[in-house]
DNA sequence: ACGCTCGTTGAACGCTTGTTTAAGATGCTG
DNA sequence: CAGCATCTTAAACAAGCGTTCAACGAGCGT
């Protein structure tokens, strides 16, 4: 393991510039492959369910050198959550120069520089990292900007609550995501892997988001009875 | 610590079967007292995050004592994923002899017997419980079964793919549920609580589920595109 | 060549984990 | 009462954990 640069290492991020992805192979500084490492282990079997050593082994070093790169097992989530959102904020900066997508959906197809990105994302969504939960909520803003400009431009019908519309909307789709091992044998997608192969679930879902699934008769009903439920203090159902 | 039965180490089950919910309060066989307190705190904390002394300190008793009744750790968290399908199935049928509910997010609303049960299924959604896997199957095959009878009855639009939609709507309906702490920031709505309070959830889902989000000339637009593009062999975008 | 800094390592520490074990309590049965 | 089965526990066990530490080697400015 020789010393490639001047200073290996640097908590501000100069290394996630290049042309080439993030996510590249096995040389680069030690630093970074013990976080591409502990990336891949975290997503694969959970942050608790993995070990400091087994990331060491998997980069190749002692897991003294990666206490002495992070500090702890904990700095090192913290490192590999912001290294994530930095990556997807990026991706999604010059996905959203390239053209716009089709649906809040496609943002999502769009994550796919490398299976661990949105396997890390799946796996982190549900123990509360303060850096995702950020991340999705600039995600939101987003989204509501975005489906603004579709409504303007006809392709979007207007929303009632434009925000809730776009959370709602936000979390099916990250839904979808966490629930991949479930899509998987449900519908034999998979929804970490390529977005070319995953008809079988866009498919469906863009029949729901383009037509709803109620008849406009048992729309209009629901609507009527869910408004004046809500608005009538004295009692909804007991 | 009495001895309150002739034998209080059944591992079939005669105890979830009163009038009461299967979650009581604090005293019932030591057992169900254990499982009860291990099913809280898997679904507060997860599994490996647990350890059996947190659970037999809950549960009032002594570590061993936790193993003496279920074997191992491992045991014990089947026990849990078994009881808690048992008594999701369970609700899902009295609340199906009850009356139909509106679309496919009514029949979680009844989930409700107490919030623990609903965040441990968030939990267990993600770490892959044969139990659980199968409990989806079993929910999204009744779903087609009753979104068929809502077709019928007028109530809903006839699918392309009826097995593909009402997957992709369980999964977004769990899925909502697994990132209950997102859909708490986001839209001030506790997802495993009171099903009578999350409205800024549910319209935003009904308005969607009602009309979709397209113009219906954007979704016709899209049909062709899409279509196209998957029946093409030649090349989808590369 | 010196001193200095830095990356790296293997060994060890303290701690928690799940589990085992032997012993004690309790109630039922003969 | 004796015998038995069951429940329960405190104590101990081995294993694995995250982390610390002292030592070593390499690069580098002076």
């Amino acid at each position: 393991m020789l010393n490639m640069g001047s200073t290996s290492q640097d908590v501000s991020a100069p290394e996630a510039e290049g042309p080439g992805p993030g996510l590249a192979a096995a040389d680069r500084t030690t630093r970074a492959r013990i976080r591409d490492a502990a990336l891949r282990r975290f997503a694969a079997s959970g942050v608790d369910a993995t070990s400091v050593r087994a990331i060491a082994g998997d980069a190749g070093v002692s897991p003294g050198s990666v206490i002495h790169h992070f500090g702890s097992k904990d700095a090192l989530r913290v490192a590999c959550d912001e290294h994530v959102a930095a990556l997807i904020r990026e991706q999604k900066r010059t996905a959203m120069a390239a053209g716009a997508g089709l649906d809040p959906l496609a943002a999502f197809r769009t994550y796919e520089e490398g299976p661990p990105l949105l396997a890390y994302l799946a796996r982190t969504l549900t123990d509360g990292s303060p850096h995702v939960a950020e991340l999705i909520d600039e995600m939101v803003r987003d989204a509501v900007d975005y489906m603004a400009q579709g409504e303007a431009s006809g392709l979007l019908q207007p929303s009632e609550d434009p925000h809730g519309r776009a959370a709602v909307l936000m979390l099916w789709s990250l839904g979808a995501v966490v629930l991949h091992e479930h899509a998987e044998r449900l519908l034999g997608v998979d929804l970490l892997g390529d977005p070319a192969a995953t008809e079988r679930y866009s498919l469906p879902a863009m029949e729901i988001l383009g037509r709803g699934i109620f008849t406009p008769e048992a729309d209009e009903q629901l609507r009527e009875r869910v408004t004046e439920a809500y608005h009538d203090e004295t009692g909804g159902r007991s």
